[in-house]
DNA sequence: CTTAGTTTAACCTCGTTCTA
DNA sequence: TAGAACGAGGTTAAACTAAG
């Protein structure tokens, strides 16, 4: 089955927008618009559903950086893990780092952890209220358009796309538990290290007072 | 004043169509 | 068939506007 594909002029007229700004958000939003054998953007279903997503939350007045995460998350499905992959940037990189990371609050990691989670929240919200209506109007448009079977295997898509994603849920707060307890480890690794020094410290203290008694 | 987002303008390339 | 005209799309830079 062949995709239908739209040069930009078309695209633009089905998001409502103008040609120029379709080349601007490729570029802002990092989004991998395929070119023809001309060198040309062509844009297919998908690409039209996630830029009228990002029309959309451009009218609700969402800046580019924020649609960007979750256009990126659209795109390659890989956003999710991100905050949970720089903290294991931080865990697995230099002992330094290592050591900085455990030196952080817990409060402060968990008033961190609570605000990124509230907003995550009400980006998904919007975002799924988002998602939601396209998948209807996509699957009225394809239920008159080709008929039941293929809504059949857009439903059965669907729940593939819901169950792999929440594999993914799952992995991310597996590794998410995996970092708290590295950052714990370290704690106490430091903790350790800082006793162990104090009592080296004061035997040579001690040793030294018995010298100087001499 | 600065910044983000958008618009406009200028100019180039390429493919298609028309005409001598 | 060659070349001009035209349309569609490309890039780049500068200007404009609104909001913080």
């Amino acid at each position: 089955m062949s995709e239908t594909r739209y040069i930009i002029s078309d695209a633009a007229k089905r998001v409502a927008v103008e040609p120029h700004v379709l080349r601007y958000w490729e570029e802002e939003l990092e989004l991998k618009i395929p070119r023809n054998e001309m060198g040309h953007r062509y844009y297919r279903e998908k690409d039209i559903e996630i830029l009228k997503m990002v029309k959309t939350l451009k009218d609700k007045g969402y800046q580019l950086r924020a649609i960007k995460m979750e256009v990126d998350a659209m795109m390659d499905g890989e956003k999710k893990d991100r905050p949970v992959e720089r903290r294991f940037e931080v865990v697995e990189g230099n002992q330094e780092s290592k050591q900085e990371a455990s030196l952080v609050t817990h409060k402060e990691q968990q008033k961190t952890e609570v605000e990124a989670a509230d907003r995550m929240a009400q980006f998904r919200l919007i975002m799924s209220e988002l998602i939601g209506q396209a998948i209807r109007e996509n699957n009225q448009e394809l239920s008159t358009a080709v008929g039941s079977s293929v809504a059949e295997h857009v439903v059965k898509e669907m729940d593939y796309l819901a169950r792999d994603r929440e594999e993914r849920e799952d992995e991310r707060f597996r590794r998410l538990d995996e970092v708290i307890r590295e950052i714990q480890k370290n704690r106490q690794e430091v903790a350790a290290t800082t006793e162990a020094n104090a009592k080296v410290k004061s035997e040579k203290k001690r040793k030294g007072f018995f010298k100087k008694g001499k």
